[in-house]
Parts: structure tokens; sequence; C-alpha cells
DNA sequence: TCTGTTAAGGGGAAAAATCCCCTTTTTTTA
DNA sequence: TAAAAAAAGGGGATTTTTCCCCTTAACAGA
């Protein structure tokens, strides 16, 4: 029988070689490559006919991140398919990887077990939710968290902009100049935000920003 | 001829579990278990009398983070070998580590080979610093970094304290009632702050202490 | 075409944050 | 032990931030 193609793609080196050894130990498996980053990704693939049945993608990555790898492979290589491979546990993260595509999301402080089960199951059903991402959703759905109901309403480019300029030294008057709108427009934005994301001040929106991953903070 | 005995702590059980795997494919190393957090460790280190001659310690965990597991080992069983083993290349982070006791400091995008290279120089030397982790001291030594350079005079307790409450949503007044002190005084702590982080705001000073692990943001 | 919605922006005030210069009391240290 | 440095705190002014309520124009759907 022919093994699944397994590609990993992961900035950890140590833990991309580690965890290929753990796929090539399963019978039905094998890892063709693993890369650093979405660009090595893409170069490989462009440049082999070996398309794999699996990637195992990673989200935070430099060079060329999770997100904008999710939708080039979805763009090109739909036929593949992705796990999603992070340690971030937060809804915004896990619903915008999942709306982008991706078959599953595993955290990486999944037991070993699960992720076989998880390899084997997005081949046979072509989905597999790991067991706190799914409480995850289903505690959104049922919007019984306090700060994360928020994520269905996705942000706007404008307000996106905004936040990321928010989580910075400028103020609020330099912000406007940044964008060319008005500060009572900025301030609209600020208050929107405030509201959407249950926050009472900038720092608040820093925070939420950063620990949702909607702006890079490193 | 006996092989090294290693330990392995990180909370994301799959990269445990595949490092577990590149470990013991090298001759001279064996891992004797691994667990998810600096209890655990504790727990199976008093428990039994098999000492490990090398541990690998993750930085972030939930429960018992890096940095107070670090100091137990320092306090309970100074033979043993630590080696730091993080995704975080801040100098504060690798300089607060390196102080406490470690005796190298691993990126997790460090290549394998390099990885088995610091496994035995901390046997035969008691010492290994990856290549940026190298870099990043040179720089703070030769002062040739901006914001870095302040991680020399390091904050004082109070300090510290403020630092937590400022990445918060609490108001001066509020942090002031929360520390017992006069909001004049913890204005003083602010400004030194702004001084010490070459920071115009306190925006800035969330992004710092963010950034540099100061406070921890998830 | 009427109507509801949304983006952009204004007025104005209260609350926080920022800044600079100063006093008093401890604590260090030469 | 006298001088220096550090810690705690005050006065007061200027910006920024935050809030609430309002107007106008564009636009989409029934």
């Amino acid at each position: 029988m022919k093994k699944h193609s397994v590609v990993i793609v992961d900035d950890h080196l140590l833990f991309a070689q580690s965890l290929q050894g753990l796929v090539n130990a399963f019978d039905e498996f094998e890892v063709l490559y693993h890369v650093k980053n979405g660009s090595e990704l893409i170069k490989k693939l462009l440049e082999s006919e070996n398309v794999p049945d699996i990637i195992l993608l990673d989200i935070n990555m430099p060079v060329m991140n999770g997100f904008e790898t999710m939708e080039w492979i979805k763009e090109n290589r739909p036929s593949i398919q992705v796990l999603a491979l992070s340690m971030d546990d937060h809804e915004e993260t896990i619903i915008k990887m999942l709306r982008l595509g991706a078959k599953g999301y595993l955290l990486k402080d999944i037991h070993p077990e699960s992720f076989y089960k998880a390899l084997n199951e997005v081949i046979s059903n072509g989905i597999y939710y790991s067991e706190r991402v799914a409480t995850t959703l289903l505690n959104s759905l049922h919007g019984n968290d306090e700060k994360d109901s928020n994520s269905g309403k996705q942000l706007k480019d404008t307000e996106l902009t905004f936040l990321k300029l928010a989580c910075t030294e400028m103020t609020y008057k330099e912000i406007a100049q940044e964008m060319c709108l008005s500060p009572k427009t900025i301030d609209g934005y600020r208050e929107a935000l405030f509201k959407h994301f249950k926050v009472k001040s900038r720092i608040g929106l820093v925070l939420y920003a950063i620990r949702n991953n909607l702006v890079n903070s490193k």
C-alpha cells in the first residue's frame, strides 16, 4: 500500500525534524520534506509534481505566515488537505484559519496519539478537530464566551489598519494623519472596536489584539 | 558505555514526544521521561533517585514556567545541566535564564545537528550557546542595541509590580490604590520606566514589556 | 422611490495621561 | 558621620483619551 505523503511547514527546525521522525514512525504516513515557511513551501510545490496528501502548517512563521500560505494553497492546490498546527488556542486565530480552508486545527500540546488520529481522520473524512478546538468553537457558537464571542463579525480593512496603528506609540491624531482621515472618524473606529472587543481603554485594545494575533506583537 | 540521561520539560506534548524520538536516535543520549511543566518535573525528581544529566527546559509553560523551575533546580539539584529551550529570542529572556544558571540557551528553530552538538558540549564543557544567542549577547555587551541595552540594570520589585499592572486596563489611580502608594509615586515609576525603556507612552511600555517577556502576554 | 443602514465627521466636556520642577524622608556609602 | 543618592510624594499645566449625542452623504434593498 502506498503511504500517504505529508509535508511539514514550520520554522522551528528542531520541531519539524522531530515531528518528521514521529510521522515516519507511523506505518501509513511518510514525510516528503519539511520547509521553514510559506515561501519555501510554494517554491517546493511549484518545482515538484509530487503533490502531498497532507500539509501540516504552522501559523506563526517569519517571511510568510500560515494565513497567507493557506490562502495560496486554497487558490493553487485545493486538493491538499491542510492541518493547521499551532500553539495558539485563541478563537480568532482558529476561526480565521478554518475559514481560510484548513481541514483541522491541531494544538501543539496535542497528545501524539490524537495526532495520529488526526492524520487518519483528515485522510478518511477530510476533517479533524482537536477536542479543545471543538470546545472553543462550541463556546463561540453558544455565545458562552465573554470576550471571544465577537469573533463572528470580522473586522473591516480600515478597522484593522486602525487597530494596527493603535498598537503603536502613535497618538490618535497621528494615526488620523497616517490614514488620511479626520481625528473624529478615528475616534469612531476606536469606539466601535472598544464595543466590539468589550475593552475599556486603548491598553485593553492593544492587549486584545496581541493576545488574539490580530497584530503581530513581536 | 552508559548513555547520558535527558529529561524534557515542555508543555507541547507533540514536540516533547517528537524530540524524545530525536534524542533517543543519538547513540550517546537517552530520554528518561518528559513532563509538561515545572511542577511535574519537581515531583518526578523528588520521587526518583535517578538524577538526569541534562534537563531540556522550555520557558513558556502553564502552571510553573521555566524561570521558576530553573530556580528550583539551582537550589535543589545544582549538578544537573540545564539547557533552556525556547522560541523566545529576546535578550531580556535569554539573560534572565542564563543568570538563573542555565548552561545554554537553544532556540527552537535550531538545526538538529546543532542540537546534537549542544547536548555534547554541555556534557563535556558544561556550557553551550547557539549562534544567534551568542550574537544577541555580544550586541548587548557592546551596547549596539538601541532598545535592549537597558537590560543591564534590572527592574526593582516595585517597578516590576507597577509594570505588570500597567499592562492592564487599570488606570494609574487604580494601580496606586492596588499598590498602596500615592498616584504621584506611581507617576514617578511611570516616568522612570519611560526613560529606562525609551518609550513615549503607556502603550509603548506595554509593547516593550510584552515583547521582552517582562509580563506574560497570554 | 422610499427607507434603513453605514461610513465619515463635528461639538463639547470630563477623565486620564504626560511632563517638569520641587520637597521631605530614608538609605547608602565614601 | 556628612554628603550623596534613592524613594515617596506634591503642584500645576498641557495633551490625549474617552464618551455621548448629533449631522450629512452615500448606498443598498424592498
